[in-house]
DNA sequence: ATAGCTGCAAATGCTTTGCAAGGCC
DNA sequence: GGCCTTGCAAAGCATTTGCAGCTAT
């Protein structure tokens, strides 16, 4: 079975840089541009993070970027379409981005609203049915949801 | 395991009936009000359900019942506090509420945004890691989401 | 009688969109 | 230059809330 975090793993020297996230922009098609060089940035210049579009709007503000809200949404869509995000529902309004593709699984604090990586595959899924006719199985998300002892 | 489905199913008959529904109000702590009768018959007199609230309203008032959004929102979260409902969080901004509130998993179809139970206990998970000290699992959410073939 | 419910409309929170101005190739 | 991007403000949706009036017990 093929695992992700191969890749990423094998991408992030490139990534930590200026030059690493100019070329995984034009690789996704898109203009590498100043707000999504900063966001880019931000998002793959560390290890992987949870984020909403809230939350990374701070931090790009508070490093003295200029970006408006609007465009780090924006933004984030084409991320995600260019498969460099995925997306996670995980309850409420609020839309968390991962910048983990690979396939893992997440614990949720829900007292905090907080998301964990479960690294790895340390978890199988068994006893799936088949899917209904006409389907394949696109993904599979597992949230361990945890509460205060 | 305790499996919360062996109950659902020995109170089925009492949720048919109009008595059975005030029944399980009054257990809840719920004033059984026209309204409150309304939702809880249409949810629980039939098999298994997932609904928005705007479906649950609209299918009310197609039924000539006179019931305001608001208070369907509202009936929704306290049937979801006395345990008759579980939440869903899929996607997207809108908010699934599911009548099966045993030990159990959905497919979710991408494409027309429509959930399926997926019935029983078939799904295992295996190799979950020790959740963090000082907090406890309190549910695992599995959603196999599927496309098109 | 009174504590609890309901409905309306306004408010909220997150996200998307229209469009004019600006920036990348 | 021309097309893609951005920013702002306005619009959009799902949901929540304040409060006056109604209702179950």
């Amino acid at each position: 079975m093929w695992h992700g975090r191969v890749k990423v793993e094998a991408n992030k020297d490139m990534e930590r840089t200026h030059a690493g996230v100019a070329d995984l922009l034009r690789k996704a098609g898109l203009r590498p541009t100043r707000q999504r060089m900063a966001l880019g940035y931000l998002l793959f210049g560390k290890e992987d993070r949870h984020v909403t579009a809230e939350m990374l709007h701070e931090e790009a503000v508070a490093t003295g970027e200029r970006v408006s809200l609007a465009t780090v949404y924006n933004t984030l869509h084409q991320f995600k379409r260019a498969g460099l995000l995925r997306e996670l529902a995980i309850e409420g309004a609020k839309a968390y981005f991962d910048t983990n593709t690979s396939n893992h699984n997440h614990f949720y604090l829900e007292r905090e609203g907080h998301l964990m990586d479960i690294p790895g595959d340390t978890i199988r899924v068994d006893g799936l049915p088949e899917p209904p006719s006409g389907t394949r199985i696109s993904h599979i998300d597992v949230v361990v949801r945890l509460s205060k002892r």
